[in-house]
DNA sequence: CGTTTAATTGAAAGCAGTCAAACTATGTGG
DNA sequence: CCACATAGTTTGACTGCTTTCAATTAAACG
């Protein structure tokens, strides 16, 4: 990892950078342009829009602190949440080069963004190889995401579904050390739970307190606790690789 | 639109070249340079794998005639098919970076394919501006795909899930030619089409039937009529927007 | 033709949804 | 510090969409 990474660690994208580093081979040059990126810092309330559904996006903004969603509506008003942000993720690659948005984005929690403009982020891309590839893994990475999310919603039971998505942010929360091995704040109301996972709030609770009673999970406010994290992953049918979370060789 | 596309269509890459220079401004010279990229024709069996989820992939094959899909499975088997591809689709951009397939990819019909050696599109990607542009729009309109499909299996019924997905071949049949205002010849089993929807075959059976009593749909054998595609359209609440079929300006 | 695969239909069961109400936090202002 | 408002969680009773199980019919294939 470029030296970079290691020192004056007080560059809003720098928990991006250390995303991007992990997935593709960036040099310290590299990296330097990538923290010289222009933007803006800001925070935000929960619920603000990122990126509008047939709008043109016309800027990236990068997640620092706290938690964003990906969401459709259909025409009758049910909301589908598509993907999940943590800190760190770029939050509209998905976008970059594409020009109506086809999708919303908005922040599920009070959030600390660096939103950079998207013609500098486009012309980075594209100039630059290995940052173009770094980005370019990011995308295909997130849409291995979506894949899985397909599976989870239209194959398992209510159930293995929930503890499905526990599973997920479990994962992904220990690799940014938002987790213990012991639980995690999870930042989602269970109204927002359900739109992510095609459920009804109700049936959401119901599914929690049946996870809770069965010795699955322990919950305390947001906290999610997993006393057994084993049983949980089974029930879940959760095989972490769709993450692709490990660095493979690099050809 | 370059010249090579309208003469010498004798190529099994051409459907591709076309798909991916809606997408992008390609030169004649990046065109012959597709062309010229080296593939193995053949005729596969339907239901041959062309990507088995958890191997490492080396080639990325092109959908010559004939339809294919993405597919994942849960730990107790049950299949879901989280896209389906048509004649002219490259079949595994989605892994073109990613090290392990994170899920397989099979013929639904037989099928001519040209398969190309993965590191000679990936060298092409990289080392070809334009040429990477237009692979990672398409990668981009995938994703979009997917997440229409996760709002499709988790917020629609079974009525208007399965007619969204009838109104989507429709319109992505009819920008290959293989479609008619009339219909089309639908590839899939009924079980196939519940593997795409989250159903169970019988249910799919029901629902087709519905649509069918309904006046919404005709079927003879394989064949899909349409008689009242906007009373179709408005029940599968489909808007067309999320296939980024149009070519906007570029930048 | 006979065999296999796919489509169709019926009856019953179950998982998740709907509706409605109560309860618990959390936050605000007096 | 309490009264009140708001947002979120929890529970119960009932409905219903989809599944399951089983059997029949039709189509595709060698």
């Amino acid at each position: 990892m470029p030296e970079d990474l290691m020192t004056n660690s007080d560059n809003p994208l720098d928990l991006m950078v250390r995303k991007l580093a992990m997935h593709a081979d960036l040099s310290d040059d590299d990296v330097s342009t990538l923290r010289a990126l222009p933007y803006t810092y800001r925070v935000l309330d929960a619920g603000a829009y990122l990126v509008r559904e047939n709008e043109v996006p016309d800027q990236c903004a990068v997640l620092v602190s706290g938690f964003a969603f990906r969401q459709k509506l259909t025409g009758d008003g049910a909301r589908q949440i598509v993907s999940i942000h943590l800190p760190g993720d770029p939050l509209d690659l998905q976008h970059l080069f594409l020009d109506v948005a086809d999708h919303n984005v908005q922040t599920l929690t009070r959030a600390e963004v660096a939103i950079i403009p998207r013609d500098a982020l486009r012309r980075l891309a594209r100039s630059n190889a290995s940052i173009g590839h770094a980005i370019l893994v990011l995308i295909l990475i997130e849409a291995s995401i979506f894949r899985e999310w397909v599976l989870n919603v239209g194959r398992r039971d209510s159930r293995a579904r929930l503890a499905h998505l526990l599973c997920e942010f479990a994962v992904r929360l220990d690799a940014i050390g938002l987790a213990t091995s012991a639980g995690y704040e999870l930042p989602m109301t269970q109204e927002q739970l359900a739109d992510a996972l095609g459920l009804t709030p109700v049936h959401v609770n119901r599914t929690l307190k049946g996870l809770d009673v069965d010795g699955l999970i322990t919950r305390h406010r947001r906290h999610v606790g997993f006393p057994a994290i084993k049983a949980l992953r089974q029930l879940a049918d959760f095989n972490p690789r769709y993450l692709h979370l490990e660095r493979q060789a690099a050809d």
